[in-house]
DNA sequence: AGCCAGGCTCTCG
DNA sequence: CGAGAGCATGGC
């Protein structure tokens, strides 16, 4: 009887797994560009041992994506293994392998980057220590447009820790092989939950009240950012997410950057990248947006990507 | 312990 | 219409 109950549970909680080579653009470093995931939750983004891991949402169906690398730092062979609760169709599969291509911008050539940086002897030597390093979007702007919220004046690791309980406590849940993963939530979720239930989160009143108005505003059609990502300008984008309430020019810009693939703006008057621009270019005295913005100038349509480039340096402590 | 961290809105004067 | 308070939590 015992023994049955056993095999039952073995059975009933067995998940489907598929395994596929995938391609990127060399050069790519897998180490480099998961590298701010390290000390994510692993029950909602992480990356550890070679594997970045993260469940991602393919049409409605729950996937958890493992991307790992092997062999060479900038050029390594990539695994994408994904499970899921029942069998994925080829469709399925080869969108989940779409999302986890985006996310890292596996098709983006970098070389071009590199070259506009070679003008600039300080950006030339940053990206040869941090060659191949493709800086991460989020799968959906939402995600990106939240989390930007949730960042808004308060501390990097702050941030996160919210981040993972948004996820944690309304998202979805994926148990695969008997370890419980969580999706961020959807838009649909977090206007159902409600800004009462956003602000248990850990989460200001108020910025609450934003998340779940922009929530709100595209679960009721008014607001559709993957169409502002694909058809506006960077002017526009800005223009238009700036009227959200919630959301000003920081704020718009971020989400561009991370969750647009628009590597050419940079939020000038955030004050990590001011640091970090003065730590590599002026010596760490505090500098203001024009400033930041002229030494940026050099960056051209890289603006955003280099910016990303100089925090992951001084993340790793790079020292030139 | 208290101050500050990858902002923004609302309220005063 | 410009300046200033207030906000939530965690780390130093």
């Amino acid at each position: 009887m015992a023994l049955l109950a056993l095999w039952k549970a073995n059975v009933c909680s067995m998940t489907y797994t598929e395994s596929v080579a995938i391609d990127a653009v060399a050069p790519f470093s897998l180490d480099l560009s998961a590298h701010i995931f390290r000390e994510g939750n692993p029950k909602v983004r992480s990356y550890k041992d070679g594997c970045f891991s993260q469940v991602i949402d393919v049409e409605g169906k729950l996937v958890l994506a493992k991307l790992c690398a092997n062999g060479p730092e900038d050029k390594p062979e990539l695994m994408l293994h994904l499970h899921a609760n029942d069998k994925l169709s080829a469709d399925q599969a080869k969108k989940a392998e779409q999302v986890i291509s985006y996310i890292f911008s596996l098709n983006l050539p970098l070389n071009a980057f590199y070259e506009k940086a070679k003008a600039d002897p300080i950006m030339t030597q940053i990206t040869q220590k941090l060659y191949g390093f493709k800086f991460p979007t989020t799968p959906t702007v939402f995600e990106a447009l939240v989390d930007a919220i949730v960042e808004q004046q308060i501390s990097i690791k702050v941030a996160r820790a919210i981040e993972d309980r948004l996820a944690q406590k309304l998202g979805q849940a994926l148990t695969v092989n008997g370890e419980t993963f969580f999706a961020f939530p959807t838009p649909q979720l977090l206007a159902e939950a409600g800004a009462d239930a956003i602000r248990q989160v850990g989460l200001s009143q108020r910025k609450a009240d934003y998340i779940y108005g922009a929530a709100k505003l595209i679960v009721d059609g008014k607001l559709d950012l993957e169409h502002l990502k694909n058809h506006k300008s960077p002017e526009q984008i800005i223009a238009e997410l700036d009227e959200i309430k919630g959301i000003g020019v920081w704020t718009a810009e971020l989400t561009m950057l991370r969750g647009m693939q628009r590597l050419d703006a940079l939020p000038a008057d955030d004050f990590g990248i001011r640091r970090v621009i003065s730590r590599y270019y002026c010596g760490g005295k505090p500098i203001n947006a024009v400033q930041a913005r002229q030494i940026a100038q050099g960056w051209g349509d890289w603006k955003g990507l280099a910016g990303f480039y100089l925090i992951i340096a001084e993340a790793l402590n790079i020292t030139l």
